[in-house]
DNA sequence: AACTGGATTGAACATACGTGCAAGGAGCCG
DNA sequence: CGGCTCCTTGCACGTATGTTCAATCCAGTT
């Protein structure tokens, strides 16, 4: 079912944004401070520093970092020669724990997305950790006649993951000004016939559409054997059964629940005949793909995306990097 | 634990520049204090301070205002429908000294200026105050196969004028690694035909034929008869006799010592055939002509030059804007 | 090796900035 | 009209940032 976030073309905004945007012009491109700022435009400093922070939050403020062309870090380049993908090697000590890593690599992306994603576009996204932590920074900027569409299901026994999953697809399009298609289906069916039966179903094929045209995919890695369970394993989507059949066909990741061996190969792994999450020959006709990974514990799920081909953009902490160009 | 580092890039910006480029991710994308970052660089706070300054400075980071695009202030619009023109308001108070307007006007062209120039362009500029006070702000960006070429010479009575005019030059090939092309003539013959002699010179022609196929021109605009004197009239380039005949032609103001009245016409006035500017004909087949203005002592010059259709993006203080668009 | 001028550095200081808080509206019922 | 909440504002405070200055380092010279 489509879902529009509430348009809201802003009548209101004419004197917050106004005053929001000439400030931004003050402190940024004439270095005034904000207390010559203030003055200018009869107010206080303190009301100034808010309008230049709501500038900021609200994408009104674009602050880029341009590399130069000719100096992508060393990481990236040999993460480029070695797996034929764009990489974004995102600093991060080697001291910070693997929260720290998903926070500052998500924020990192959130930032950056704006540069990827413009009018026009379809954004298929899935969810978990690493999408939650990544919309809860994203950086608005408006688009016209784009989409955001929800790569898999999110129910499970307990719930309809309606909630989870909409909040974060929410938060995309609102940032973006687009229009949310969201998947409302668990993340695994019981009986795969189900599954065909709704593939066949128009509003769902309609979804399944835009999912194989759209533009740009962003995604986060499962990764069912490490240290760090990522939430499909923790929030009551798989019973231990199901782990017990991932583990006996050397599963060592997931794509938006489809699960890869280290190799890349999905060939005989019965569970995805009832996941929700597009087939990877569907993903891979997927323009830009864009992965985001943080975290050592995930090094063994990367390397068989990359296996898998399903990467053509990755993020990624400083110290995973190191471990993935580091041995074979 | 540590990896070798780079064995050949770039031996100058390497230590530097490298430290700036991860300093700017961590500040600027990860959000990250001065104090952290420090730590994690193993330096000084202060040191960071300066790394980040530098890396604003040469154009590492970049950031940009975007205006929402349905709304370009009030005054832009009036100025578009009126005069078909892209213009730039930049918010200066009433109350600023004309001294204050050049500058915070010139800065926000210089903050601005690399939107427009990139790689394999050609741009020409002028020089006077208005050009200086842009070229001491203007923000690097590394282009390629680029060129810079002066609009008009500099020389006077008393000096060559190399020094003054290619210092502004220098200012901006050095900020875009563009090529400079200098124009070693004084800024008026004493007589038409040695001016003749010299455009035949295949040195001097062909910096003609650059300045024919510029992609963009960028100059300030001389106001002869307002109360602030622009630099041609008080530096020495004019003698009173030269003043008067401007004065009895009805001159209102000069581009590139090229003079013109308030209705953008240029026939009969005997000075231009001796000044090394660009014809107009030939200036209006420059696709984009960025004029810049500060200061309503201008606002006849800027008329005149408005009627001589010789701009296309205008870069003007608001109180200039507001006259511009008040009366006829 | 000693000297010297120019760059870099961190400590200390002086500003500039972000934010919790209480006070003051602006709507919205009761 | 008062009472209520929600939102905005300016003040005050503590923190973050820019800048000066003396010490140090470094390369080139004597």
């Amino acid at each position: 079912m489509t879902y529009a976030i509430d348009p809201m073309p802003d009548p209101v905004q004419s004197d917050r944004s106004r005053d929001a945007l000439t400030a931004a012009h003050l402190y940024y491109m004439q270095d005034l401070t904000m207390d010559a700022i203030a003055h200018e435009l009869h107010t206080s400093r303190s009301s100034v520093s808010r309008l230049l922070s709501h500038a900021r939050e609200t994408g009104l403020v674009d602050i880029q970092i341009k590399s130069p062309l000719d100096a992508p870090s060393h990481l990236e380049q040999q993460l480029d020669a070695r797996f034929q993908i764009t990489a974004h090697v995102v600093p991060v000590p080697d001291s910070a724990t693997d929260v720290d890593r998903l926070e500052r690599v998500a924020l990192s992306v959130a930032r950056i997305l704006g540069q990827y994603f413009d009018s026009n576009m379809t954004m298929g996204i899935a969810w978990g950790s690493t999408m939650n932590a990544i919309s809860r920074h994203v950086t608005p900027k408006q688009t016209h006649n784009s989409q955001i569409v929800q790569l898999n299901g999110a129910g499970n026994m307990r719930t309809t993951g309606l909630g989870y999953a909409s909040e974060i697809l929410g938060r995309f399009g609102t940032a973006f000004g687009a229009h949310v298609q969201q998947f409302p289906v668990p993340a695994f069916f019981d009986d795969p016939a189900t599954k065909q039966a709704l593939w066949r179903e128009r509003s769902v094929s309609r979804l399944l559409e835009m999912q194989a045209i759209m533009d740009i995919a962003l995604f986060g890695l499962g990764s069912p054997f490490s240290g760090v369970v990522s939430r499909v394993y923790a929030g009551g989507y798989l019973e231990q059964a199901e782990f017990d059949e991932l583990s006996a066909a050397s599963v060592v990741g997931d794509v938006a629940t489809v699960f890869y061996r280290a190799d890349g190969s999905t060939d005989g792994i019965a569970l995805n005949e009832r996941s929700t999450g597009p087939d990877f020959t569907v993903l891979r006709r997927t323009p830009r793909r864009i992965c985001v990974v943080a975290g050592r514990s995930k090094l063994a799920s990367l390397r068989g995306a990359l296996a898998a081909r399903l990467i053509t953009d990755l993020f990624v902490d400083e110290s995973t990097a190191r471990a993935l160009v580091g041995a074979p």
